[in-house]
DNA sequence: GGCAATTTAGTTGTGCACAACTGAATTGTG
DNA sequence: CACAATTCAGTTGTGCACAACTAAATTGCC
């Protein structure tokens, strides 16, 4: 049963640089394929996130949007603005609470749900990954995050 | 035998969003752990990886470094820019070929590696994961980052 | 009711990722 | 040798992540 005290220094930190590399790496490249095929649809990556979300409830409010994508106002803001720019969502200040601003697609943004289909598809063409495998994946990486996330907050 | 063409359309957009949310999550929650113990050092992220190759290769060719993490000059000028203003490492042109800058850690940044033998026993210690573990992880997120990066070649 | 604490979106500043480009040095080829 | 192609670091511009802050609205408490 190995533990972290039976090893020296310099394989930790060998370690270490292995594991921080491919997390980050693993993390490019996805952002990687996403690129050109969210190109054409004129959204980034993470614009392609939060209209995921969107195209799921429609209508949320940028706090919300902020806790289920784990991102916050100063991500969300900028981002927002830009995705009201070329026209697939409107902003408007929820009319209960002026502190709240309320985001919601456009009729464009929720046609552009029918060509978004198409990249999961390509995605999944590309990395030759089966569907088992992709949700091995995202419980091992949730999994990750969960632990990440609570050792943040010692 | 389930293949993406036995899903619906909707499910697979919902399965790639929480791919994609949880890739990019992880990655974030990665980058949030090492802040804090970062911090103390005075490096970033992506700073600390570039030291963790440096303390392994002594000496390198921008170029070279680039090839190793994946990053090109765009990434890698600025922030050796900023590494050597905190004065952890020099650069300077090589002489064989001008075109070239080698890259070496300073007497500072030799000194930095005792400190930072401390950064992987803080994370281990804080997300609780084994070696075994992490070496795992290790090699799932490389298998993934090579699929995608042949993926996008074509 | 009045006022302090909280909540919410937004702004500012720093750093990274990456595409597209520049300019200088080197290499290959006729 | 000459010169076109390539290589290399760096710059510029756009977008994201995040910390620290601001301003406005709401809530809680007396």
């Amino acid at each position: 049963m190995a533990t972290t005290r039976d090893v020296r220094d310099e394989d930790l930190l060998r370690l270490d640089r292995q594991v921080c590399f491919s997390v980050h790496a693993a993390s490019r490249a996805f952002n990687g394929v996403y690129r050109e095929p969210l190109k054409e649809l004129r959204l980034t990556y993470p614009q392609y996130l939060v209209m995921l979300v969107l195209w799921e409830h429609d209508e949320l409010a940028v706090k919300r949007l902020g806790a289920l994508l784990r991102l916050d106002s100063g991500t969300l803001s900028p981002l927002l603005k830009r995705l009201e720019a070329v026209g697939y969502v409107e902003r408007r200040r929820s009319a209960e609470d002026e502190r709240s601003v309320v985001v919601r697609p456009t009729e464009a943004g929720r046609e552009l749900r029918a060509q978004a289909l198409e990249v999961p598809r390509r995605i999944a063409a590309a990395t030759g990954l089966t569907l088992d495998e992709f949700h091995e994946l995202r419980e091992r990486l949730d999994t990750l995050t969960r632990a990440l996330d609570s050792a943040g907050e010692r």
